[in-house]
Formats: C-alpha cells, structure tokens, sequence
DNA sequence: CAGCTTGACGAAACCGATTTCTTGCGATCT
DNA sequence: AGATCGCAAGAAATCGGTTTCGTCAAGCTG
C-alpha cells in the first residue's frame, strides 16, 4: 500500500497537498494533475485507520443484534444495511447472542474502533451504551427500549399482542395460553400484557397459561410441551416472537395437532411462510422499516442533529389465519 | 477517553511504561501498581486505532457473505464468530448481496481497515482478493471457490447433486428436474452436474428439466412454475440451494401438489424444517462446520502458518423424505 | 575494585493521514 | 511605487499508541 508520501515524492509536491487533492481543498490545476498521476500510478487509496486515528471518526456504523440466526433481525440488519449503504457508510455486524457481556464488549469495541454511531437491539437495561454517548457518538436503540434518554424506534408491542390474542378469541377460543419471552425482555413484556388484558378483560384466567422461555426455537419447543402436559390444556397459543412459534407448531404438529383444531397466533413473521399451516395468525413486525427508519434516524444524528431525543413507535400489521374455526 | 498520556502522567511514568504494563514487557511490580492504579482511576483503555496504525494489524476478521437473510450463510457465519470468539477476534460481518461491486468494496475496507484476515464466499471470480493476500493478509475461501490458490473450504457438491438426484430416482421418479442457481456460481453448477450425471447415466433426459433462477425463494418459485407449466412436467425436482426449494415448494403446495405425490430434494437445509412437507429430501450442507473450519484455518495462517494452500472437502449428510411413494 | 553484563525505564521516532501555521508570490489599492 | 491583501503550498504539529535506542544503576566476574 502507498502512502501519501510517496505519493507526495513521486508528484513532486508535499503531503499537505496531496491531502488537500483528496479532500477537494483549493489547490492549483496543474498540482492537481500531478497528484491524480501519481496516485494512479501508484493506486494510493488513503489509510483508513490514519484518517481515523485524526479525525477521530470513521464512515463506520456497528449495528448489535441479539441473534443473527433469527429472520426477524436479519430483515431488520437489511433495512439499516440498505440505508447506511446508500449513505456511504459501511456497516458492521455483531451478534450479541443475548448476553449482556457480549453487548458490552462490543460496545467497547464501537467506541475504540472509533465508530461514528450505533445502533442496538439492547440486552442489558442501560448497558454500557454512556460510554458512547458521553463521546458524542450517537446510539439509536431498536426493537427494545433501554432506560435512556436516546433515539429509539419500536414497535407497538402492547397493540400486537392485543391484536394476536383479540383474533384468536374473536375466532372462538376461550383457554388462550402465551408463550413469552425473557422476562427481562422489555418488548415481550409488553406483548404479554397485550394478551393478558384481552384474557381478562373477557373474564378468562390468564395464570397458569403463560410459559416463559428462551426467545428461540427450543424455548419455543418446551413451552408448548408443558402447555399441551396440563391438565386442561389451552385450545389457543400467543407466541410473542417468530422463532417460539416455530418450536410451538413443530411440537403440535408433530403431536398431530394442526390449526384449526388449536389455535395459534405468532407475534412476528412465520420465516418462509408458506411451509406452515394456513390457519395460523400472523402480527407481522416491520423488521425491515424498523432498520431502515433507525439508520435514518443514526444518520441525521451523524449529520450534527441536535434535537431532543425522539422515540418512533412503528404499528404491527395482522394477518388473519385463514379459516378459523370456533372452537369451545 | 483517557489516553496513555494522562496515564502516565498520573502515575508519574513515561508512555512507554504504562505500555508495557499493558504488553505484558518486564516492569518493576512497584511500577506495575502505579499504572495499574491511574488507569483504573482514568478508565483507560488503549485506543484500538492508533494500536492499529502503529502494529499495522488488528484483532479483527471480516466475512463476506452473499445473502445476510439466508439462514445457510447466518448458520456459517455463527460458526465462524463461536471460534473467533473464542480466541479473541471480532467479526465483522458484511453482506455482499451477490454484487461483485459490493464485495470489491468490502475487501477494500478489509485492506484499509487493517484487517487481520477475510473469510468470504466469493461472488466474483476472483475479485479483489489479491489486494489483500499481497500485503500479508490471509483470506480464506468458504462454500464457493476462487480462481486463486489460497485456502478453501468446501461442500463436496458434486456428490451432494448425486445424492440428491438418486434418492429420488430411487423412490421411483423418472422425470427429475433441476432447479439451479445463477451460472456464475460454481457450487451451483457442480451440483447440477451431480443431478444431470445421474439423470443420463439411467438414460433418462435432462435437457428441458433444468431451470436456473437466483438464489432467492423468489427465484425458486418463478422457475417452478415455468416447470410445472411445461406440457410434460416433472414428476420431480432438485433445488441446489435450501431457498430456492422453499419458493419451489411454496408454489406446488399452493398448487395443491403435496410431495410425495411430486419428488422434492432440496441441496441444503430447509430452514426451521418441520414446519415442511415430510416427504422431502433434504441434503444437509454443514454450514456451521464449514464456518469454524473456515475461522480455524484463518487463525492458523494469522499466526503464522506459512504451508501450501490447503482445500478442505466436507461432505453433506443426506436425509431422505419419509415415506416416498413410487410414480411412474 | 575495575570492567562488563543485565535490566528497568525515559526520550524520541514512528505508523499515515489532516490541519494549523507560515512563507512567498502575484495582484490590487492608494 | 510602496503597502496590503489573497491565495497556493510547504513545514511541522497532531491523533494515541508501540518500539527502538540510549542511559544509568545494580549485580556479577576476575
């Protein structure tokens, strides 16, 4: 790789104005031609980490998600990947696997890398997220809240889980069960209470009927296990994320349950839909306006966006499963 | 953020001093106590772009997947952090969208970040790999080759393609379709080769059975149809990617044409499977194997491994669909 | 005890860019 | 014509680490 200095030997001219070349900074034509020559010739691209190290920035954002193996997050790193791309800002991926320890350390990472922002689907209630924004660098929390006062968007996660157990009860079924998240997961807390005041709000008993369990698709798994293992099992399951209700639909298929017979509403998008049962509501997320609207948002805050912290709650949209059928 | 300065300041040392305290180099345990202290006061931790400018590498590996929302390459890629993870590496992960363009862009931040080394699923022939392998740096091919003579790490394809096409010839298909991938790819085209091989060595006729598509669920559907709108169709088909077999099973089952009664392999996992048709072939690719070979191979060349390029073959591991029933 | 080795540690160079400061030259003003 | 202004462009400082080099004192040898 050559530096600027050789550059600067071979043109003739001193470093200063080979830089000025490349940052468009007054400089005479003629100086200018040599400079363009000499960086062909030598195919200069200027060093990345130099530039960082002094400008104390980089065109870098990092983007942490708590599972990379789940389509929910995957749409939503497309929509910040295609915003950011377009922006001219390359993205970098982490997975933080749901564990608080990894979010911090990629955190840190963020902040010695020198990245000019973050955007994060946060583990931790606050994390170690004030390390950044005591430097100035922006963070836009998306999909779950932190305790701070900084960007985030969201999805309406009460309504959603209104929505998912409203369509369910509307269809007839009366023993409605939930499978949730971790408790400590602020946004399936939220879908669980969404299930619980339409439960209730129609006289029906709710406890008993929640499970709580890992957000994939083995919690999903044991969760409809030990529903279908009570004594009166549910005729209906809420499931607050996509990969639950993966395990939730294997295990009742392969007990030879199908939908109608159960019924069954997932908050988020079935990944590859149309391999499952028809009969099957579905909250669909937006995973992907979700990325794009947070990339949006980390940007204009990039951009030197002063403005007081704004929270943008983006609505979930239902599809009905196909011919419900009442139930008792 | 503290830098080493104020450190050393606070302890009453030089730079030097507290650098070696943090490298590990001999310092006197009084000494040692006295950074110790003032950093821990100050927070300091070294900024990883100047360690970077100066050493001229860094703890960093990147990945070039093709498509971020295809769980073959998410499985790979989880692969690849658990090893470098495991022994201190990040991993930044940058989807090249099977754009040449995109992936040239991304090894170029590799070259310019510093990176310590690439592990990618090349789109383009070459690309710009050279770039890289010129300064030093290891890069490392994974489920796709290069022109290049470097590191490799790959699916037996060919065999996966026989696989494939026999099990379904031996549950008594005859007219076995192809569904391929765009031709510029080579892993999809060896395994086409492994169908058409087994298809004309029992004299059966490949011609007009074979469809290329992209390697998306979109493109699996498109080509099925075109299939199924042929005057002779198939009684059976091989998808040579896992999303290419859900679009493809999407549309017959929204035809009403439910497996066994058409043949169905897919080459690769169906993802979050039982929510799938039983009667479903499916050639499992060892994505995560491929991807902490891959990251093994890598670290070994960042240490120093200076043996010939090596090309590891994995195979894939067939499971055949249940209860396949003959058809004329 | 002189002479040599050894080891801790500070001063300064270095990585490769950007930016401030300074210089020098030509054009404009009075 | 002499003073002033403007502008291109080089010298040098800077970002924050690491590493070489040199110094100095303590320990060892003969």
């Amino acid at each position: 790789m050559a530096t600027i200095y050789e550059v600067a030997a071979k043109a003739g001219v001193s470093p200063a104005t080979v830089s000025r070349v490349f940052n468009g900074l007054p400089v005479s034509a003629e100086k200018i031609d040599l400079v363009r020559a000499a960086s062909d010739e030598l195919r200069y691209s200027p060093n990345k980490t130099a530039q960082r190290l002094r400008n104390q920035t980089s065109e870098v954002v990092g983007l942490l998600i708590p599972d990379i193996e789940n389509p929910f997050f995957t749409a939503l790193a497309r929509g910040v990947e295609d915003v950011l791309q377009a922006a001219g800002y390359s993205l970098v991926l982490c997975n933080t696997d749901e564990d608080p320890s990894k979010e911090t350390h990629y955190l840190d990472i963020a902040n010695s890398e020198n990245m000019a922002g973050v955007i994060l689907a946060p583990v931790a209630e606050d994390g170690d997220i004030r390390r950044l924004t005591d430097r100035g660098r922006p963070v836009v929390a998306v999909d779950r809240n932190t305790g701070l006062n900084i960007d985030a968007v969201m999805v309406d996660n009460r309504a959603a889980g209104i929505a998912a157990a409203t369509s369910l009860w509307d269809a007839g079924y009366r023993r409605i069960a939930c499978i949730a998240g971790p408790v400590e997961i602020e946004s399936t807390e939220e879908r669980t209470l969404g299930w619980r005041q339409v439960v209730t709000k129609h006289g029906g008993d709710a406890t008993g009927y929640l499970q709580h369990a890992n957000y994939r698709v083995d919690g999903g798994r044991t969760a409809m296990e030990a529903l279908l293992a009570l004594e009166t099992p549910p005729d209906a399951v809420v499931t607050t994320n996509n990969l639950m209700g993966v395990g939730a639909i294997q295990v009742l298929s392969e007990a030879g349950i199908i939908p109608p017979e159960i019924g069954v509403a997932v908050i988020g998008d079935l990944p590859f839909t149309t391999l499952s049962p028809r009969a099957i509501t579905q909250v669909h997320l937006p995973a992907r306006h979700l990325g794009t609207t947070a990339a949006n948002m980390l940007l204009e805050r990039i951009a030197g966006d002063k403005q007081p912290a704004r929270t943008v709650v983006l609505r979930a949209d239902v599809t009905l499963g196909l011919a419900p059928v009442a139930a008792s």
